[in-house]
DNA sequence: CTGTTAGCGCTTTCAA
DNA sequence: TTGAAAGCGCTAACAG
């Protein structure tokens, strides 16, 4: 037999289909009795809505869409569950969509893609305007997470002092700087985080009339912090350094690597990063700490009041970086 | 004004709703004069098919749904790209739901959720008999991964096969064995993972008269490892002893936090592990690896095919585990 | 408080 | 090869 519809409930029951609707949609206006007849009915005939019908007649899809770099990294894993615990606090639920590959970005560029059946939009970590060479083809709410356009609500991190705040906890300690940048692959979009961190640092630096005295690039790996270790040692073995690395994935690397080729923290060199993952606090490494937590919550909580239409203005939200001491950047006497 | 639909398109092109919907469709039997029509209508409206419209009337989706514990580990990332290389060749969309918590479970359960929108589902890691208490509330092709259940297509790994496998190396060694298993948290499912794992260790060391002098149950992250390390000091002191733990970030932190306290690893202790995770390739670990990218391919074909119909009797495809022989589970002499 | 009815936008017969 | 028209399952306006 067929799935049972609005109306085989509604002629189970001995009521008309708009009072099965009611029902199912908690209105007020029923009565107790009726109320019985239809939810006695749907019962029994194992009765459940179809959402496509319902979407296309209500125009809403109780869903939002999130579409974000990558999953697999407790970067988003924290933002999403952030995000997610405000959301369910509604009866929207989430749907990610990681963009794996320019496969999937010449999809996501077509209306019809799957994420824009929904309510609302979160673009995580991405520029809207090279994304989709322009405006992302959908007419509802849209809120950037991570990533900052004049044309769209947004909740950022303030990279900037991020960069900034490292550059104030370098200039105390007095050493000379090496700036470890994160290579960006080619082909992949140039990251605004990376480059606001690097105008950060070397903006407050050069006002204290400090430049690095060595600038290297890697990948953003644990391996690629390995990787240029050797290129320090020399330097290193002349007078202490303090390495800043351009995320803590890369610090943890270097201070590994430097450590095992002999090196002593906090008597050969001081070393920090950027955004306290988990490593970090593993490997005891100070580090600039971005508030993903806030961030995934305010995003969220901007989200729906734009869904409510209670968002007039553009907003613009700016969380700002905190200073996480470690071990990595104390001398040891 | 309001987006345009077939009828707009089919007036300004001067032709009827059902040739727009067929040349939007590729279908054959249209004249080129009607397409060229068409698509210049569409094209100056800028028309875009309603999904929920196209879905309710073909009953078809495009959408095929993962729901998988969470997001944020090397495995998921892995099953996933894999099994999206696949499907994306085909005109699907990939939609992940993460299942945070016993508030999205009830959620899941319920046939309105927005997994369901969808033309097939798949299930990582999750044993649908306890997620559903039941059925999970959806007619169309369902394919489990790493996870079985006799009534649903499956792809799995041989996790028996594999803790037999670990079991065969440790008798090699002829050393006392510690076994430090993985702590579920309680309220959380047991993970059938670990249970055949620790099944088929224990089993092949007890053909070989041989059980663990010790066992021990932590967390699975390296700081459960490392957290457990020092209820194995007295023991090692004794004698070298052969440690296997149920995952690589288990087997990683007690590797870490046993040197770190003067124990080495080739004389004081063996270790290994299982996954073959990025952390134990970085730390030589011995491990047990998991063909994630195979099991990936396999469920997205396995899908394809029963999306298609063509799959007539329930499949189970396992998949068998390789020896990661690494620097870990050697005597250094 | 309730039932009848008109579409939401699309695909797909059916007849031309 | 094409157009008219039916109807997928639901919600909401309207009339009672």
């Amino acid at each position: 037999m067929n799935k049972p519809s609005v109306l085989d409930v509604a002629r189970l029951a001995g009521v008309g289909t708009s009072t099965v609707s009611r029902v199912l949609n908690n209105q007020s206006n029923i009565s107790a009795q009726s109320r019985e007849k239809v939810l006695r009915a749907v019962e029994i005939l194992g009765y459940t809505p179809n959402q496509d019908a319902r979407s296309l007649r209500s125009g809403q899809t109780g869903a939002i869409s999130v579409v974000l770099p990558l999953t697999g990294t407790h970067f988003y894993d924290t933002l999403l569950r952030h995000m997610h615990q405000v959301l369910s606090t509604q009866e929207y639920d989430l749907a990610l969509f990681p963009v794996l590959g320019e496969q999937r970005i010449r999809r996501f560029r077509e209306a019809s893609a799957l994420p824009y059946r929904a309510d609302a939009l979160v673009i995580a970590s991405l520029d809207p305007e090279r994304m989709y060479h322009g405006k992302p083809p959908f007419g509802k709410p849209i809120v950037l997470v991570d990533s900052f356009h004049r044309d769209y609500h947004s909740v950022c991190f303030d990279n900037l002092a991020a960069g900034q705040m490292a550059a104030r906890h370098i200039l105390k300690s007095g050493l000379p700087v090496v700036f470890v940048d994160v290579q960006e692959n080619p082909g992949e979009f140039e990251s605004p985080v990376f480059r606001d961190r690097r105008e950060g640092l070397l903006q407050t630096l050069q006002q204290h009339h400090l430049e690095p005295v060595l600038t290297l690039k890697t990948t953003f790996q644990v391996e690629g912090g390995r990787a240029i270790a050797q290129d320090l040692y020399s330097l290193l073995n002349e007078k202490p350094h303090f390495i800043v690395a351009a995320c803590d994935d890369i610090a943890v690397g270097l201070l590994r690597q430097l450590s095992e080729a002999g090196f002593q923290v906090g008597r050969d060199f001081l070393v920090c990063g950027f955004d306290d993952n988990p490593l970090a606090r593993e490997s005891a490494l100070s580090t600039v700490q971005q508030p993903i937590a806030e961030v995934g919550e305010a995003a969220a909580k901007l989200l729906l009041r734009a869904l409510q239409g209670e968002l007039t203005h553009l907003a613009l939200q700016t969380f700002h970086p905190r200073w996480q001491e470690r071990s990595t950047t104390t001398f040891q006497h």
